[in-house]
DNA sequence: CAGTGAGCGAGCTTCCGCTTGACTT
């Protein structure tokens, strides 16, 4: 039995941790937040000042039992969740859970997972800061009146189950407001003047592109320079040669090993975080929920020792870097390689490379600068004040180069500097061509999961451990689709000079294709439009940085949780009040226009069940017909002629083995009715073009599954066992129960009595399909 | 999952942050 229990959030930190400190001390988990409001209902009650209702999370029950047990058996038990907000929580609400008392509790925190850094710990507790605590009660009580109230609020005025939040409310608001900047925006042309010249340098030709520094709007301008310069000569002005240098980026955050992730390896946020967790749970790196970009003293030791080793000592350049990041916490280090000289690890492709991205950052970020060198080539035209600059650079001194170089969103397409063959002023240049391009000015760029991570974190928004549930939860509510869209080709006109001869070309290019980029839902955009509208001081880009300022003060001791939150409830809620007596349920409702048949208006709307178009008017004496937008339609886009191909469904294709096959939409997409029974349509088939063959190809093909669903079949006392093969692998079913098979036997040779003892043995899996009545 | 949409009305939905498994048919 052991004198001391250790509790720490994470359970990989409690084994690194229980082998530091020996036999006398057990370290466990407590798995992070223990309680958590009540879900029941606001679990807050106003009128006694905001008191919390705090209930132990279902999912913890067992944990919290377990960790009570061994508290009762131990004589000091040491608190060591993270040293920030909700850490602090965590420590008084185990405290309150485990039924501790003060004389026995003692709570402990450190920044890093070392021998050292724990025995000073331990040697140093101290009592739980109940002003921090505060400050965590008001965070999540806010979030609670926020999120309770306004949900509520927009299932009354919009539709039921939607959510809004002081979180995910202003990520929608950054995709519908990109959205519509992009739709708004007018792309403007000029023409980009590019100088080819050939330079002889003893038996070496090259060439070398120098940009004219003015650009003109208008074709004619720019062929009339053109013009001009049949006749120019070129002599070299200027050249200009300045030292530059590179530094390497800070080492990875959450959000930066996102954004990195995504530009690299082309991971989603939420792949990355799976990944992260698979290399921390095997050691090979730090925590991957930080937003500290410290890096422990041994850490940077360690680096050093590794870059002489590989690089050279004029490689190393120690560096501390310091985290500019609004509200962060700085609970734990920089995601890093736990051991750095492992530059390579085992593991699958994923890990691998995640890996190797991270063990890379990590070195750069304590190597020594790249050192260049820009040369500017400004070259003159004859009877002409306007001039050519050509660009160059070289890097002397590649630094940190060697290992890492962070990418950009931005598409670079442009500007590739290399190496100037050398020039000096005075020299003549001979003029290969020029060309006049038009070139259009770039929209607004979409965000994509990363983008906006990091978007969120610039506002202070969320937190390391959100920034993925974040994204899934706007996308689970409807309000945003990550998709690939294609482009669209444009024209643009290129004029040449070449042996004095100019010569225009319309050329034309592929532009705009998005991959994987987050485009706001009809849903979102209408949520989106209410929200901001009437709680525009919730939707404020600030509101989270105001409150956490609040925050702040209340972990000070300056200011008291209940009175800050007070201040906050009282005219919110006469605002919910209000928006709830003042205006009508919204729909985004928008007259389409009238069908030719029978002169109905012809509506699109959002319906209950999503975007709907509708035919006739509600209160005409009528029923008016009502259609399902189609994927990939929108109420802002839908044209008319759309919108009545939409009431052709359902459509009757046919007959098929003497049955009718009918095609229509239904609430998961289009499917198909055949024989009482309904297959979905494979997303590239579109049900208004659909032929019969294709759809009774479809059937057969799913039919053909059905039957080799059932792999064996038993009579059991007239109920029926069956070995069956599912989408997770082969399963038993039995009286309406599912019963996993045991790893190793083969299901196709089970004979009965085999079957009857894995359904007594076994508990059969939980359905979770089940809903309540 | 199950293939609707007004009207009737009961009963449901919902927040953010901290942490991992269990397990889907």
């Amino acid at each position: 039995m052991s004198k001391n229990l250790v509790i720490v959030e994470s359970p990989a930190k409690a084994k690194t941790i229980g082998g530091f400190l020996g036999k006398n001390f057990l370290v466990k988990s407590c798995m992070g937040h223990v309680v958590d409001l009540s879900k029941k209902d606001l679990g807050v009650d106003i009128e006694k000042g905001f008191i919390p209702n705090y209930i132990i999370s279902p999912e913890k029950k067992k944990i919290v039992s377990e960790l009570k047990k061994l508290a009762k058996d131990s004589e000091i038990i040491w608190l060591a969740s993270d040293e920030d907000r909700e850490g602090e929580a965590i420590a008084w609400h185990l405290i309150e859970a485990l039924e501790l008392h003060s004389a026995q509790t003692k709570r402990i925190a450190f920044h890093e997972i070392t021998k050292p850094a724990i025995l000073e710990a331990i040697e140093k507790p101290r009592e739980i800061d109940k002003n921090l605590v505060d400050a965590q009660q008001a965070r999540r009580v806010l979030d609670r009146l926020v999120g309770f109230e306004l949900s509520p609020l927009l299932w009354r005025k919009i539709k039921p189950s939607l959510s809004a939040g002081r979180v995910q409310s202003v990520a929608v608001r950054l995709i519908a407001e990109r959205e519509e900047e992009i739709k708004n925006f007018q792309s403007i042309s000029s023409f980009r003047i590019v100088g080819e010249f050939i330079v002889k340098n003893g038996k070496k030709v090259s060439i070398v592109k120098a940009e004219l520094n003015r650009r003109f709007s208008k074709k004619e301008e720019a062929i009339r320079f053109l013009e001009k310069c049949k006749s120019a000569e070129y002599t070299v002005k200027n050249v200009e040669t300045k030292p530059s240098k590179k530094t390497p980026a800070s080492p990875f955050t959450t959000s930066t090993l996102q954004q990195e992730a995504s530009r690299k390896l082309s991971f989603s946020v939420a792949n990355t975080m799976r990944i992260a967790q698979e290399l921390y749970e095997s050691g090979k790196i730090t925590y991957m929920r930080t937003d500290s970009v410290n890096l422990s003293e041994m850490a940077l030791a360690l680096a050093k020792k590794e870059i002489t080793g590989s690089y050279g000592p004029e490689y190393v350049k120690t560096r501390k870097y310091q985290t500019k990041t609004k509200g962060a916490q700085e609970a734990h280090e920089a995601i890093r390689p736990t051991y750095l000289n492992n530059k390579i690890i085992e593991g699958d492709r994923s890990q691998k490379r995640l890996y190797e991205l991270i063990w890379k950052r990590t070195i750069a970020s304590q190597m020594a600068d790249a050192e260049l060198e820009k040369t500017i080539v400004t070259i003159g035209i004859s009877d002409n004040n306007e001039e050519f600059q050509a660009k160059g650079e070289i890097i002397k001194f590649d630094g940190f180069l060697k290992v890492y170089m962070e990418s950009i969103d931005e598409d670079d397409s442009e500007g590739k500097e290399g190496i100037l063959p050398p020039l000096t002023s005075g020299d003549h240049m001979e003029v290969d061509k020029i060309t006049a391009q038009e070139k259009f000015s770039q929209q607004p760029i979409r965000f994509t999961e990363a983008m906006l991570v990091k978007k969120l974190e610039e506002l202070g928004i969320g937190r390391p451990s959100t920034y993925a549930p974040i994204i899934s939860t706007i996308q689970k509510r409807g309000y945003v689709v990550k998709e690939d869209r294609p482009g669209f080709t444009r024209n643009y006109t290129l004029v040449t000079l070449r042996n004095q001869k100019i010569t225009e070309e319309l050329l034309s290019e592929n532009i705009g294709y998005e991959k994987a980029k987050l485009f706001p839902t009809d849903i979102g955009n209408l949520v989106n439009g209410f929200l901001v509208q009437h709680f525009a001081n919730i939707l404020d880009y600030n509101f989270t940085a105001t409150v956490e300022e609040e925050f702040d003060e209340i972990a000070e001791g300056k200011l008291i949780w209940n009175k800050m939150i007070s201040d906050f409830y009282f005219p919110f809620h006469k605002q919910i009040e209000g928006t709830l007596e003042n205006t009508k349920k919204v729909s985004g409702e928008k007259l389409l226009g009238v069908d030719p048949q029978t002169g109905e208006n012809i509506f699109v709307k959002i319906g209950r069940y999503g975007p709907m178009v509708q035919l006739g008017n509600t209160d005409s004496e009528q029923k008016p017909k009502f259609a399902g937008l189609k994927k990939g339609q929108s109420i802002d886009t839908i044209t008319l002629d759309q919108a009545l191909d939409l009431f052709k469904l359902p459509r009757k294709l046919g007959e098929y083995d003497a049955s009718e096959v009918i095609v229509s939409i239904g609430r998961f997409g289009p499917y198909i009715f055949y024989k009482s029974k309904f297959f979905s349509l494979p997303k590239e088939e579109d049900p208004l073009s659909v032929t019969l063959e294709r759809t009774i190809e479809i059937i057969v093909e799913k039919q053909n599954l059905e039957n080799q669903k059932i792999l064996k079949e038993f009579q059991d006392n007239g109920e029926l066992i069956q070995v069956l093969n599912g989408r997770y692998g082969t399963y038993l079913s039995y009286k309406k129960q599912n019963y996993k098979i045991p790893k190793g036997t083969d299901p196709r040779l089970l004979s009965l009595e085999e079957c009857r003892t894995i359904i007594s043995t076994t508990q059969p899996s939980k359905s979770k399909t089940k809903k309540k009545k």
